[in-house]
DNA sequence: CGGGACGTTGACGGTCGTCAAAATTAGTGG
DNA sequence: CCACTAATTTTGACGACCGTCAACGTCCCG
């Protein structure tokens, strides 16, 4: 029981940085304590939670790898986002007390349980946790914002480029190199989230690779010209 | 003066059951008065925050019709939202007390001015405004997620389908007609919005038109069978 | 070793972007 | 009020990009 008070302390979890706002009194610092609840594993494969579920708690990813994904009814789904540590889902699920997409892990992970009445409580009571909800959400808005550019304005090339330069300066920011990653997602799910399909997934990816602009072995990717990835997806403002 | 302190009062505005949360006591409807700081007119055309410009309100739009649109830094740009009265529109300004999109007005408008800090201070006071801000940004990531599915995974015909309902839809709740439209935007715009060329949304219209789904006059428009948009957007469940 | 999931490559066609011109509307000044 | 220019929209012809279909290659795991 000792174990377990310890282990859900925020105050000593080192992806705090991360997900917690920063520069906390050790009262303000008790009492973010109690907004996790629980950790919960997950393993590769298997779902946080699915759209339709009661929403009644965020999730902080402490370790692992998730996708977001809709399923429309008609059969239309697509991936809307890939989470890594620090980051936080179900945020979608806050309207109408109801997950509108699914989580799933991309590789075991654990995340933090926190009640979002627990969080409405809380914020009401230290500041600095109220703006740093709402920064994260306005984030996640922000973040979409980028996706929406992405899918209506980008080329096959360009799409992938972003998602690479995405993927590995959110790595980098969580101490990962700057030029190596590894994909936790399928081909499948990167061209979901791009709005481009399998084959057109690999093909740009092997032109990529014609280029030396990367190289790729499986899900194993060297970025080996930032600058050219860069280029192609913001083709030299020349004027 | 009087007329003024008339005027910002939520309590009876009109639009208040749209922008606003149900269900309060008098105590905290007067609270909520003090949200609205001013009013500000908008003429068609004018922007009413531009990208990279310091964040500190959020607008409630009282009367017209917004566009929001990103315009990253290389010269591509996209419409990523188009709001009516009583929605929200400043919240991607939140994560970094900046502005990242610009808000333009497409008809004379006129909004409702609410300091960020208050809406933090009083949301603190006031239980059911703290849980409205959450869902009135959970909705906007719901929406946004919306525009990524449309973006990623829908064909022309479908898109502007979609789009047609869900202006028609919110009008709707608005009071309007359920088959009859004015266009605020542009196909330019629209186009933008939807991810394709001006000469795509014109020859869709023009498709929809030929088929007797819709009548067109320049931004007039009529739907004349709603249950075709439907099915082409939702291409019949067969199963 | 063999089956299945995943990924790659090729050939072909459709959708939509591009370029160009015409048509319609809006806006301006006489 | 009308003439004239600018802006917006429509339509057509053509081609590029990417989706589709199909076959093949690779990796993983029992």
């Amino acid at each position: 029981m000792k174990l377990q008070t310890i282990k859900v302390a925020c105050s000593n979890c080192n992806m705090r940085e991360l997900c917690m706002p920063v520069g906390l009194s050790n009262d303000e610092l008790d009492r973010i304590d109690d907004l996790v609840t629980a950790r919960r594993k997950v393993k590769r494969g298997d779902v946080l939670f699915h759209s339709g579920e009661q929403f009644t708690n965020l999730f902080a990813i402490r370790t692992g790898f998730f996708k977001t994904c809709i399923n429309s009814e008609d059969g239309r789904g697509q991936v809307t986002g890939f989470q890594m540590a620090g980051e936080i889902v179900g945020l979608d699920g806050i309207v109408n007390d109801t997950h509108t997409c699914d989580a799933v892990a991309l590789e075991d992970a654990e995340v933090c349980v926190m009640p979002f009445d627990r969080i409405e409580e809380i914020s009401r009571e230290v500041n600095s946790l109220q703006r740093h909800v709402h920064k994260i959400m306005s984030r996640e808005i922000v973040r979409e914002h980028g996706v929406i550019l992405l899918l209506g304005s980008m080329r096959a090339e360009e799409r992938l480029a972003a998602f690479l330069l995405n993927l590995v300066q959110r790595l980098h920011a969580r101490g990962f190199s700057q030029s190596e990653l590894i994909l936790r997602m399928s081909r499948e799910e990167i061209g979901s989230y791009l709005g481009m399909k399998i084959e057109t997934v690999s093909r740009t990816f092997s032109k990529f690779v014609e280029e030396n602009i990367v190289e790729v072995k499986q899900r194993h990717v060297r970025i080996l010209n930032t600058d050219a990835l860069k280029d192609i997806v913001n083709p030299k403002a020349c004027d």
